[in-house]
RNA sequence: GCCCGAGUGGCGGAACGGCAGACGCGACGGACUCAAAAUCCGUUGUCCGAAAGGGCGUGUGGGUUCGAGUCCCACCUCGGGCACCA
């Protein structure tokens, strides 16, 4: 806050020139860290290619941290930001000094749009401001004192990285999933298996009588990368397809306010609905929060249901149904507006009205559609279809509620089961029939009389109940009570007359893989003069950005629904149209001008990491299998602790996980899993304050009194949430190197709370930390001379054994990453061994020096400093943790609270092992408790030793 | 609407079902100083009390237990996710 106290250095030249000061701190860091660049310090030995050293692998257990890939943002970094960084850190350092090799590093995910923007507005390209943005990251990083594998940080962009995402694109390509395998394989063996008659063709055609062309297209049919006319939100004003989330409730763009069309269009997509059973079940062999397996398993959306066939006289109308036991209450059936069945059922006098609702369904925005007020709209076809179980002509309606992109976009509505379909038969005067007869105490919290007559129901009954009105002449429900067995009696009923199926079906959607971009990577792919796509061989990557003046998508007539978009690329006329031998001779091709999204470089960054250099392969095998290879049987492999926030719980995380389990199925990495730890930080929040007129105010200009705000003597009212530009709330990293450096920055942001809790900023309490460092400091360094004061006398046994007492601690929380904790210990500890010094003067050696090594993990450059001053050649880095001695850590006696009828009423020194009469004995003699209990009959005495004693009267 | 997560002093937060509030900030008092800063030493949940001690206290209401911030049920508030998924 501006009216903080003037800063002790520039006070007056009476503060001792060595104090441990931001000036002081900022020397020591840069010290450091120059040295450890120069030293190499943090470089993690591989176990086989360029970066291998053998011997440094050997005989030590390996442990890989990551922090998620960030995008190297031009705006700088906040306080903020670094939180994760820091965590990871203060772990790796930890783990360096048990003796882990550690691997840590961080690269860039630096393709994207925020880069391509830039270029459009200034006409810079988008590598050149990409690369400034990375260095200036570097620089505010390098400042923190991340102990990183420089030699190790890599960015999507590079065209050596980028090589190798077109390189995984092509092994996604060339493969297919084998259902009955249950895992990816290359298509060559899925073309062995048609030529061979193992598997048949789509259309069952022997694969010899297939011409080449028909032969490719069998092929594209079943890649995991395939081109399909994928429902978009093309927004012909921008020239590009949008996401969902840059689509307004309005339907139109969040840029530029133009129209945004649904359309179909031919785009890349990645089938990773073929994994989806495989990325449901492994979540449960992950080290995952729970909520987050919670989130993707709901993003899966796996429900188990059957399919089941109806006739009509348009053709038979195929329905997915998680409640086939209910079949019998099926009173109607409604179909989604696009259903291709629709224009065959409707009747003549039906016509208009279903011709009318189609059109103004299809003319509303998906958001609209699903965010409508629940009325259920609908129209009826006055055709009708016959319920197979009861062979009732049943009617059959449109409705927006159903999706065609769900299921089979055709719904069996059972009114009486399910509280949509109730509503609509309500809402439209359709009939409602029982198939399960509710609890009397259903009945009884609705205040009705329980009856089978579903007129007098308020709602829906879904739940566990007997089965009634549900049986046919081969086939009967009535009587059973659990929907398990309702289910699986009537599916093979169902099956057994070939009228349905048990089926499967998920919410999780193919991926959309296309970008209408520039500033992504280029697709290996041309197109023949057929229109047929081509996979580039290997030799011809990386497939490089051609040079344009331009970046944008070119802009169309916005109002033009029919118009197909012109990615950036389509204009470089000459890279588009190329020439090549691709192995059959020179050849005429036309390139593929989207490019990938930004998720690709995230798919499989990290194991770049492990082998960065590397030209021959994406990574190493052997380096793969040391640093990622599953961990006895049954393991999954991966990362050991990966750490980010939630927000890419669900997309980063579950492409990531597709792309490795192909790479897994085709026998490029031995681990199943990237992630196999994952940790969720917090967020660090801001307050932002708002004068009278809802103009936000400088953060730094408020000040506080007695729980209300002012800005330059104007009241303000104050608002929280993250911290940003617009909120002008934002502190940066470079301001807490200013006033306190990064020693202290780091601390505060560890002590603030438990790393996964999200907190508010509040620079006022960092001097609470620096305080800490300066005590820390001044116990071990003389301020007026700066050189050491340790002392070599043994410490008095009460310091020695708070000494072990915090080793272990710690310890305990550095594992548990607890650094709060932590913290908390070792300030208790100098607090302590200030008292110390007060009195005998100086810092015993046997203290100061384990002390600094437990701080070395979140003071690292301090760590260094006061160990080089305590006579220690070279880095702290990879001095062992302190271990704590058992034979200090145990004491004789110890004190016990001493409860009457659960009320705390003294407390007792027992010794250690002390039984329970000792613990009861020494209870009685306190003269409070005698007090509490006189004239009251002792019922008993609850004791557990060591913890409590608990006397119950009455 | 459904599903997660969280509610503890003035503030950030501690607490294997066993002494609620460790540690830090802030506030108050003292030492040092001509004075201030810095530093060091204390006090600091709240109410009653001179003190000893006691009453009340972990969002609200119930419950389990010798004992509940912690476990169970219902509710309230805030944060996040999904949103007509058949």
């Amino acid at each position: 806050m501006s009216d903080e106290a003037v800063h002790p250095d520039a006070a007056s030249g009476r503060t001792p020139a060595h104090r441990y000061s931001a000036r002081l701190a900022a020397r020591i860091e840069g010290k450091w860290q120059d040295f450890w660049e120069r030293d190499g310090t943090f470089d993690a030995p591989n176990p086989a290619g360029p970066l291998a050293d053998p011997a440094a692998v050997a005989g030590r257990q390996k442990l890989f941290v990551l922090d998620m890939f960030p995008y190297p943002s031009g705006a700088g970094l906040h306080v903020g930001h670094p939180l994760g960084y820091i965590g990871t850190d203060v772990f790796a350092r930890y783990k360096r000094m048990k003796g882990f090799n550690v691997l840590h590093a961080l690269g860039y995910d630096s393709f994207g749009l925020p880069a391509e923007q830039h270029a459009i507005t200034t006409g810079v390209h988008p590598r050149v401001n990409t690369e400034s943005n990375i260095a200036t990251m570097r620089r505010q990083l390098r400042r923190l004192g991340l102990g990183h594998d420089p030699r190790r940080s890599v960015s999507t962009t590079d065209e050596a990285f980028y090589k190798w995402t077109q390189w995984i694109f092509l092994q996604i390509y060339n493969a297919w999933y084998d259902e009955r395998a249950g895992r990816a394989r290359h298509v060559e063996e899925l073309a062995a298996e048609f030529s061979s008659g193992a598997r048949t063709t789509s259309d069952g055609r022997p694969w010899s009588e297939m011409s080449v062309g028909e032969r490719h297209d069998e092929i594209d049919r079943r890649r995991l990368a395939y081109l399909a006319d994928a429902p978009v939100n093309w927004c012909p004003g921008l020239g590009t397809i949008l996401a969902n989330e840059e689509v307004t409730a309005e339907g139109r763009s969040d840029i530029g306010n133009y129209p945004v069309f649904q359309r179909n269009m031919r785009q890349w997509m990645m089938r990773i609905t073929a994994y989806a059973d495989r990325l449901v079940d492994d979540l449960d062999r992950l080290d995952w929060p729970e909520p987050i397996k919670l989130m993707q398993r709901n993003w899966i959306g796996r429900s188990e249901g059957a399919r089941v066939v109806f006739s009509s006289p348009a053709g038979s109308i195929e329905v997915f149904t998680t409640r086939p036991d209910t079949l019998f209450g099926a009173t109607f059936m409604v179909l989604s507006p696009e259903h291709p069945l629709v224009g065959t059922l409707t009747s003549p006098d039906r016509r208009a009205d279903v011709d009318a609702y189609r059109a103004a369904a299809a003319a509303k925005a998906d958001a609209e559609r699903q965010d409508d007020t629940r009325e259920k709209t609908g129209v009826a076809t006055g055709g009708t279809a016959v319920n197979p179980v009861n062979g009732a002509e049943i009617p059959v309606w449109i409705a927006d509620y159903v999706l065609m992109g769900y299921g089979t976009g055709a719904i069996m509505a059972v009114p009486s089961g399910d509280q949509r379909d109730f509503e609509f038969a309500r809402a439209h005067d359709l009939p409602i029939t029982a198939t399960q007869m509710p609890p009397d105490a259903w009945f009884a919290d609705r205040g009705i009389d329980p009856s089978i007559d579903c007129g007098t129901w308020p709602e829906a009954f879904v739940g566990e109940g007997p089965c009634v009105n549900s049986s046919n002449d081969e086939v009967s429900l009535d009587g059973i009570a659990s929907i398990a067995d309702a289910k699986s009696r009537i599916t093979s009923w169902l099956e057994s007359r070939g009228l349905g199926s048990a089926t499967v079906t998920y919410r999780l959607r193919d991926w959309l893989f296309s970008r209408q971009r520039y500033w992504g990577e280029p697709f290996p792919i041309v197109y023949d003069t057929d229109g047929r796509a081509h996979a580039l061989p290997e030799s011809h990557l990386p497939v490089l950005l051609p040079e344009l003046d331009d970046f944008k998508p070119t802009a169309l007539d916005p109002d033009d629904s029919a118009s197909d978009p012109v990615p950036p690329l389509a204009r470089a006329g000459h890279w588009v149209a190329t020439t090549l031998d691709i192995g059959d001779g020179e050849r005429a091709w036309r390139r593929e001008v989207n490019v990938m999204p930004q998720w690709a470089g995230s798919c499989w960054y990290e194991m770049r990491y492990l082998d960065p250099t590397n030209t021959g392969a994406f990574v190493d095998p052997e380096v793969e299998r040391y640093w990622m290879g599953p961990r006895g049987d049954g393991h999954t492999g991966g990362v050991d602790l990966y750490v980010g926030g939630v927000e890419h719980a669900v997309l980063h995380l579950l492409y990531a996980r597709f792309w490795h389990k192909v790479l897994f199925d085709l026998g490029h990495v031995s681990s199943e899993e990237p992630f196999h730890r994952l940790f969720n930080q917090g967020y660090i929040q801001a307050y932002a304050f708002r004068d009278a007129r809802g103009q936000t105010v400088p953060a730094a200009e408020v000040t506080e009194r007695d729980g209300s705000w002012t800005s330059n003597g104007e009241p303000v009212t104050r608002e929280y949430g993250k911290m940003g530009k617009s909120l002008k709330n934002i502190v940066t990293p470079d301001e807490m190197y200013e006033e306190y450096g990064a020693d202290t920055f780091r601390l505060y942001e560890m002590s603030m709370g438990p790393l996964d809790a999200s907190r508010p900023w509040n620079t006022r309490d960092v001097v609470g930390m620096q305080r800490f460092l300066q005590r820390l400091w001044r116990n071990m360094v003389d301020e007026d001379t700066g050189a050491a004061t340790v002392q070599e006398s043994s410490p008095p046994e009460p310091l020695l054994r708070m000494l072990h007492r915090t080793i272990a601690g710690v310890g305990a929380d550095m594992e548990g990453l607890r650094f709060n904790t932590a913290i908390a210990k070792l300030i208790e500890l100098n607090n302590a061994l200030t008292q110390h010094v007060n009195t005998a003067g100086a810092t015993p050696r046997a203290i100061a020096e384990p002390l600094v090594q437990m701080l070395s993990p979140l003071c690292p450059h301090l760590a260094e400093e006061l160990w080089s001053l305590l006579d220690h050649a070279g880095s702290i880095t990879h001095v062992p943790f302190p271990v704590a001695d058992p034979g200090l850590l145990a004491e004789d006696s110890v004190e016990v609270p001493v409860q009457v009828n659960g009320r705390l009423r003294g407390r007792i020194t027992v010794a250690v092992g002390a039984d329970e009469d000792a613990h009861t004995a020494a209870a009685m003699a306190v003269d409070n408790v005698r007090s509490a209990i006189a004239g009251r009959q002792i019922v008993k005495t609850v004791v557990i030793p060591g913890r409590t004693v608990n006397i119950v009267v009455n």
